[in-house]
DNA sequence: TTGTACGCGTTATCAA
DNA sequence: TTGATAACGCGTACAA
């Protein structure tokens, strides 16, 4: 169907306006307020009241109460927002955004709820301009503290989600900041590697700063960079150099397969390692997209995984074309991370105690570890 | 200045209630509509007025209107609900729709609207418990037909994407059904095949209409199944169907590169056409996931497309961990839909004209046709 | 150019 | 159990 048959629209200058409560309880010869309490349900009514309401409501074409005038009355919008640490789409483009949000919106959905979603954008104008009545922050990206100060100064209650950087910001009083110990999975994942026999072992992190360009890095080079920055990578890289010190390997602009496939290619054809030393046996990658494109440089360079080489990701998420459960990595509860998320903000909107569990992530053993050839 | 009675201090202990209009009137010594005009910027004030009212609103600590204040004053709420198939994680699975919302959240965001996300649910109590002022439908699932029912019922205005179901719904008066004309989009990739020589053909489609499960079809049953229901993929089998006739071919759940993967396997296989043909030389996929899905399995097979087989897609997406530009295949204008989807609602809203560009597939020649082997 | 007054539709409070 | 009433904060005629 193409655009050449759009009707024009029906809300134009002779629009019905929208019956109201009081038109009801003018119908059913009630009071206002009764009208409301026979729809809301909140008060003593008796039953043959409510039904007159409801039959009067049916007659009038009431719709039930508009939710501007009741956001306002309240001052609850029912609506929670989501900022995102980019464009939409690159937010989405990653499953482990996707999943928390889709958990968050499966739960504020139960509760009629609805989800804003915020694009990290450059000024946090729009952050005032709609109503919200609190913020889940994804990442940890400096935008995110900005967009953080913003939501506070609205006296917003926030939750992060791995906003390791926001947990650090001291002025910032958050409801809660969500994420597994990404630190101590990396290092569980290294030690398994470790245990399998690798030392000439490569990392492929994700952005480790703000101002960073993709490419290879020393391990001199990653402990500036970890100095300089929190974040989910350097939080990273901290767990695995637990285990395997001097740490070389390749950073990538993003989690995808067609940056881990750049870096398995740059790591394999041993142009990485300025450190001097051979193709790495084994490569840790900082997200399962990223692992997946070493895989494919390893398959592209005729090497087999894991006899050949041994792989590992991060975040336990299924890729599209990529057998499930072949990928040895560690799973994060992201559909529990986004759901408490939701459930932490509701129960500090209703006033209640915010219970958190701990979340911690999980060992998946796959396929792709094996001692080196 | 009337009595401060907080019913229930709202975001927890020791909230300060938000500094209103009337407190930086006061403050600067100004009527409250003073500065109203001071801050919007609608009405004639003299400079040093506004100075003092902006200086008044720093001293006091206001942020703005109030949005639920704004929003049940204008009857507007400057946010846009953008209806999704289903779950956020599955419609957002698919690059088509990922880029159409990222379109339109750019555009709202342009203009301080807000962008609200509405999975795709059973109920549609949702829908009328928060505010917006227009909606945006994407995709043509009979979901979306009922919840264009329900928004309609609240007079907000409706464009859609892709709905070509919904184009077809008497009682529906839309702004706007935008989209490319798929039929003709897929003829013109059919008769691409077709020049190239190819006689034995299938097409992997996505879901034809409700209740449908993966699986072969033959031409008859396609047919059949194109004949109880309008969809984008019934229309992408007609315009293929001007091309080739009777064709057969497998039915894919979703457009995903793993249903491409399964269906390519069944197609190579011999398996899916219950015809009698021997294997397609070639594959006209309804997707360019499933298109890559199938050159997987191609490669699998060991078939090299396109010298053993050719495939085409349709989307023009970049697929993550495939060449760009190596699939033939149609580039619909996904962002200029989105874009144009967003402003034709803001146009509505001002009460302008809606003015709509005419939307067309290109023809994106690949390196995955060749003539058959 | 500024101020006054009113009302948007709903819900919470209190009195009946 | 029901009814009357008062805000909620802002925008906007209209008057000054």
């Amino acid at each position: 169907m193409t655009s050449s048959d759009n009707e024009q629209s029906l809300a134009g200058p002779g629009a019905t306006p929208r019956p109201t409560l009081a038109a009801v309880a003018a119908e059913a010869g009630v009071a206002v307020s009764t009208a409301s309490l026979a729809f809301s349900g909140k008060g003593p009514v008796a039953e043959a009241t409510r039904a007159a309401v409801r039959a009067a409501a049916e007659r009038v074409g009431y719709r039930g109460p508009d939710p501007r005038a009741a956001s306002f009355r309240t001052g609850r919008s029912r609506v929670i927002g989501v900022v995102l640490e980019g464009a939409v789409q690159s937010a989405f483009r990653d499953p482990v955004q996707l999943i928390e949000v889709d958990a968050i919106a499966e739960r504020l959905s139960e509760v009629g709820y609805g989800m804003l979603l915020l694009p990290g954008a450059e000024d946090d104008a729009l952050l005032g301009g709609t109503a919200m009545d609190a913020a889940i922050l994804l990442g940890c990206s400096p935008r995110a503290v900005t967009a953080a100060r913003s939501l506070q100064q609205l006296s917003l209650p926030l939750v992060t989600i791995d906003g390791v950087a926001l947990a650090h910001e001291e002025d910032l009083a958050v409801v809660a900041n969500l994420g597994v110990d990404s630190r101590a999975a990396s290092a569980e994942l290294a030690r398994l590697v470790a245990a399998a026999g690798h030392s000439r072992v490569a990392m492929v992190t994700l952005p480790l700063g703000e101002d960073r360009s993709a490419g290879a890095f020393t391990g001199a080079e990653l402990a500036a960079m970890s100095a300089a920055t929190i974040s989910i990578a350097t939080e990273r890289a901290r767990g695995v150099g637990e285990v395997f010190s001097d740490l070389s390997g390749w950073m990538a602009a993003d989690s995808t397969i067609a940056d881990g496939l750049r870096a398995g290619r740059a790591l394999l054809a041993g142009r990485a390692d300025r450190a001097g030393r051979g193709r790495p046996t084994a490569v840790i990658a900082q997200s399962d997209l990223l692992a997946v494109g070493v895989i494919r440089a390893a398959e592209e360079a005729g090497l087999r995984v894991p006899e050949d080489l041994s792989v590992v990701g991060f975040d336990g998420v299924v890729v599209d074309g990529f057998p499930e459960g072949r990928l040895t990595t560690v799973r994060q509860p992201l559909r529990a991370l986004g759901l408490a998320a939701a459930q932490a903000l509701l129960a500090e909107l209703a006033g209640e105690p915010v219970a958190l569990p701990r979340f911690s992530a999980e060992l998946v053993p796959g396929h792709t570890v094996a001692p080196p050839p």
